[in-house]
RNA sequence: GGGCGGAUAGCUCAGUUGGAAGAGCGCUGCCCUUACAAGGCAGAGGUCACAGGUUCGAUCCCUGUUCCGCCUACCA
């Protein structure tokens, strides 16, 4: 046992790192396949690993802590694995970044140079977020972290692709793709953000080419994309216009004429003026319209989003026309495309309408529908089984309601483009040998600005891949032995949506493998529950035939940044390190987990953080208060014959054991909060700690011994429920507590035991509480300090309440501060009472010195108007209840109970106001 | 356009089989009572968005309306 000092207040700083270490020193993070106890695994999801920790991930990963350290105790075999992702355009964004701040860029490094250069800028940077990690207490088994790039984790990439190639389920083919102009990359649908924006929509007449006179007038929301019109249509039952289905019409601005063509799926008779043109290579609706009707696709702009003079030339833009927008970007084309067809008379109406536009999710660029050759992965197939396993509950998504929004997703989900074309990833695995596709490589270089040559490679559709594990030695074709290696790399999700086993050592079967996958909890934001999730089911139903968790748990945004909610603008970004830095890692943990409630996006006030700071301190103090006494003898007592506190608090803590567990089993880690709050502080420090004081004050009392076993028990086994949630505070408490073991976090976790429920001495607390509470409120009312003796008497209608009020006496005249009285309360007496009475239960103060009589009546007045419109109202309900007969009879004898409660005190008020002036000597 | 969620005390939010409106913070009053003023005790404060409906009874179930938020979508 240690009697060692502890400070007034809480010092989270002082404890929190030297715990760490030493959990840390001990390997209790680490796990091992053969380590007994059913398994119980949680991969992270892996932040980026240039990043830092935000409140996001403050959140998500405590919720995971929480659950693995409750785990852990349980004596499960846990396994939680961290890891880092390499994030590739965000990486490559920021490295590009600081080589811009230095004068240089990618190009004029080179390929090889630049990945280097983000790998050291990794190396740099890499352990930020993971030093961050630690200080929030995670208990991650270190020994286990991996990185989506590393060796490892390629190797499982690789042979993913490889197989997924094999089965045919990944194709290369030159679709319209999400670009993104500044980025120079492909982007997945979903890595496209939609915003709307006030725009206009452009009427554009096209005059028949047999008849100039005659016009066929379009809208359309990008006047620029007109000069890349292929052809014009209009609805086949359209009676406006099905008659000119095969005429031509000339483009404005143009030497060419176009089709009309009929088509049903891209007209809306009803929209704008009944007629689309269409542009096949810049828009996917056009895309897919001009595969219909096999139109040519006529690219305008080049891959920077700029317009292209050779497209323009394809084109036959008149030649001024082009001259005027060539190399210009998009939105600055447009007014002049506006201004030339206003000047030629084409332009037969602009007005505003709302669209949206979509940006890229990195840099927030206005990504360009745009025709080139990408990889794929063919989804439908892997899909089906995906929505099988959620559907059939193999996987249960936690809160329900995301299901069908999953479900949704799948059902109607997209071939995945997959290659981007970045340097920082994972190389798409296909070789082209050299010789056999000549003509569909171009390496163009030229002189960088440093003068360093740059080489630019362009893959034309049609070059035949060679898709390996590594590089071929010799061409099936030809035979040659020149290979150019696909220089796109894969979409950073394709790698993290193997995690859950590549991490576990896949391809390999490892033993980890073995024991830990199926994992048993995902914990995640609704944010990537598509862009991870999902394809995470996918891959894992795919490569493992099995499910790669059980359980999802979506938990709550905590929204930044152009999220309204919290914006650095707005100054309202709560910084974690800040915040663990001032209140202490506990305080911030508790606080996430209480607000973590099922379907509400998390407000994080600083008050609230500061709240539970005071909580922290709240259970320090309560062990402080503990020292005290503790030192004396304890004894072993069997629980029947331990003190009436003794018995309640431990049927109370046994309750809200009971509780904790039940909720973290459904992941309310809002509700175990709350229930440890509301336990801690209102029970056992306002109550528990209170009614025992009497005792532990004097050294000689017979019930000390025993009281002190029970403090001392009670506080360590608070300390073992409590620690999953505030890991550093409860271990340092622990630790000062007798107790046997190294460390709070590998002891035993708290279980319900229904021997220790007491409702009897539950009842009779309630009755000591409502008592107490009443003799405190006419102590307020008659403007008595706290420290002030009164007498008082305490009865209560019923034969044994009144004997157990009897028998609390020593706990009634300490809590009430004051000389319990034996003897009539009713009837007049030479003493001055104030005398409060509710369902049953009567007090009765005596009135000594001078006392603030109106303020006394003016609240017993208002006490009693109440509650005489809660009978009005509850004798109506009543008399409707047992007219019509309907309604339950416990129901009703309950309003009966209460009704004749009410009515009880009223009468008693309404005789005291007057029998009150006279008592009081008004 | 479709789907989902929200509207409860000044603020942030609980309230799951419909049966007397809750917490934290803030506010008011009294207290430096030997664990804790980051505290104790006692209070004030709500026609549970609006309008209907079902029911003996609705914050809760149904319908509609208004206002927010999110996801999703090719309406040119």
């Amino acid at each position: 046992m240690s009697t060692r000092q502890l400070d007034k207040t809480y010092d989270p700083k002082s404890v929190e790192s030297r715990w760490y270490q030493t959990w840390e020193a001990h390997g209790y993070f680490h796990a091992d396949p053969g380590d007994p106890g059913q398994p119980y695994c949680i991969v992270i999801p892996p932040p980026n690993v240039t990043g830092s920790l935000h409140v996001g991930h403050a959140l998500n990963h405590s919720l995971q802590d929480i659950l693995i350290r409750w785990r852990r105790m349980q004596g499960r075999n846990t396994l939680w694995l961290p890891g880092t992702d390499h994030a590739g355009i965000a990486t490559q964004n920021v490295v590009e970044k600081q080589l811009m701040a230095e004068g240089a860029s990618k190009e004029s490094l080179g390929r090889e140079r630049f990945v280097e250069r983000v790998w050291q800028w990794k190396a740099a940077s890499g352990n930020t977020i993971i030093n961050q990690q630690k200080q929030l207490g995670e208990s991650c088994d270190w020994d286990r972290l991996r990185f989506t790039m590393d060796e490892g984790l390629s190797r499982a990439v690789v042979e993913v692709f490889v197989r997924l190639y094999e089965d045919g389920l990944i194709y290369r083919g030159e679709r319209l793709i999400n670009w993104c102009p500044r980025c120079l990359t492909a982007l997945s649908d979903i890595e496209v953000e939609h915003e709307e924006i006030k725009g206009k929509l452009y009427s554009i007449s096209y005059p028949l080419e047999e008849d100039p006179q005659t016009v066929l007038t379009v809208a359309t929301t990008r006047p620029e994309t007109m000069l890349g019109d292929t052809a014009v249509a209009v609805h086949p039952d359209d009676p406006r216009y099905n008659s000119l289905i095969g005429r031509l019409v000339r483009v404005p601005l143009t030497r060419r004429s176009i089709p009309i063509v009929g088509d049903p799926i891209l007209v809306d008779r009803e929209f704008g003026t009944g007629a689309v043109k269409i542009t096949p290579a810049h828009d996917f609706n056009d895309f897919e319209a001009g595969e219909r009707h096999n139109l040519p696709r006529l690219a305008i702009f080049d891959h920077q989003a700029l317009l292209d003079p050779a497209g323009l030339k394809a084109a036959e833009v008149e030649d001024d026309i082009a001259a005027a927008v060539t190399g210009l970007p998009v939105v600055k084309a447009r007014p002049k495309i506006e201004q030339a067809l206003r000047d030629r008379g084409f332009l037969a109406k602009v007005e505003d309408h709302k669209m949206s536009i979509g940006k890229c999710y990195r840099c927030k660029t206005i990504v360009e529908p745009y025709l080139s050759p990408q990889w794929f992965v063919k989804i439908k197939p892997l899909a089906g089984p995906a929505i099988d396993a959620v559907e059939q509950g193999h996987i249960r998504i936690i809160p329900e309601g995301w299901i069908n929004n999953y479900l949704g997703w799948m059902r109607d989900i997209k071939d995945w483009c997959i290659s981007r074309q970045i340097w920082w990833g994972h190389q798409i695995p296909a070789w082209y040998c050299r010789s056999c596709n000549r003509r569909f490589i171009h390496e163009e270089t030229t002189q960088g600005p440093a003068g360093t040559p740059i080489t630019r490679v362009t893959l034309l559709q049609g070059a035949t891949p060679i898709v390996a594990r590594s590089t071929p030695a010799q061409c099936p074709s030809c035979a040659g032995s020149d290979f150019l290696r696909d220089p796109d790399v894969l979409d950073t999700w394709f790698s993290s949506g193997l995690w859950p086993f590549s991490t576990l050592g896949w391809p390999d079967r490892t033993p980890e493998l073995e024991t830990y996958y199926p994992t048993s909890t995902l914990v995640t934001g609704l944010d990537i529950l598509f862009f991870w999730v999902a394809r995470m089911i996918m891959l894992g139903l795919k490569f493992m035939d099995d499910v790669p968790f059980r359980d999802v748990y979506i938990h709550a945004l905590v929204r930044d940044a152009e999220g309204q909610k919290m914006s650095k603008s707005k100054g309202n970004v709560i910084d974690p390190l800040h915040v663990m830095d001032q209140y202490g890692t506990d305080a911030l943990r508790f606080t996430l987990a209480s607000m973590a409630s099922p379907g509400r996006d998390i407000k994080l006030a600083e008050e609230r953080i500061e709240g539970y700071r005071n909580f922290a301190n709240k259970i320090w103090n309560a062990a402080r208060f503990s020292h005290l006494y503790l030192d004396g003898p304890r004894h072993q007592t069997a629980l029947e014959e331990r003190s009436f506190p003794d018995r309640w608090i431990i049927s109370r803590l046994n309750r809200t054991i009971e509780t904790v567990n039940a909720e973290l089993e459904s992941y309310r880690f809002d509700r175990a909060a709350g229930a440890l709050y509301q336990f801690m502080w209102h029970e056992y420090c306002d109550w528990y700690l209170e009614l025992i004081k009497p005792t532990l004050q004097d050294p000689s009392h017979p019930e000390a011994p025993a009281a002190r076993q029970t403090l001392a028990e009670t506080l360590e086994i608070i300390m073992r429920l409590l620690h999953p949630f505030m890991p550093f505070l409860t271990e340092e408490i622990w630790q000062t507590l007798p107790h046997e073991g190294d460390s709070v976090m590998v002891q035993s976790y708290p279980s319900a035991d229904p021997a220790k429920h007491a409702p009897a001495m539950e009842q009779r607390f309630a009755l000591l509480e409502q008592a107490v509470g009443l003799i405190r409120t006419a102590r307020v009312l008659l403007n008595y300090t706290p420290g002030q003796p009164v007498d008082f008497a305490v009865t209560h209608d019923e034969m044994t309440r009144r004997r157990q009020l009897e028998e609390l006496r020593p706990h009634l005249e300490r809590l009430g501060r004051g000389r319990f009285e034996t003897g009539s309360l009713s009837g007049p007496s030479a003493d001055k009472r104030l005398r409060l009475v509710t369902e049953g239960l009567s007090v009765a103060i005596r009135v000594t010195g001078d006392v603030d009589l109106q303020k006394a009546l003016g609240r017993i007045v208002k006490q009693q108007e109440e509650q005489e419109k809660e009978i009005v109202r509850l004798e109506g309900k009543l008399r409707n209840q047992e007219f019509t007969a309907k309604a339950p009879l416990e129901v009703i004898a309950d309003h009966r109970q209460r009704l004749a409660s009410l009515q009880g005190d009223q009468t008693m008020l309404a005789s005291s106001e007057e029998q009150l002036r006279v008592m009081l000597g008004a």
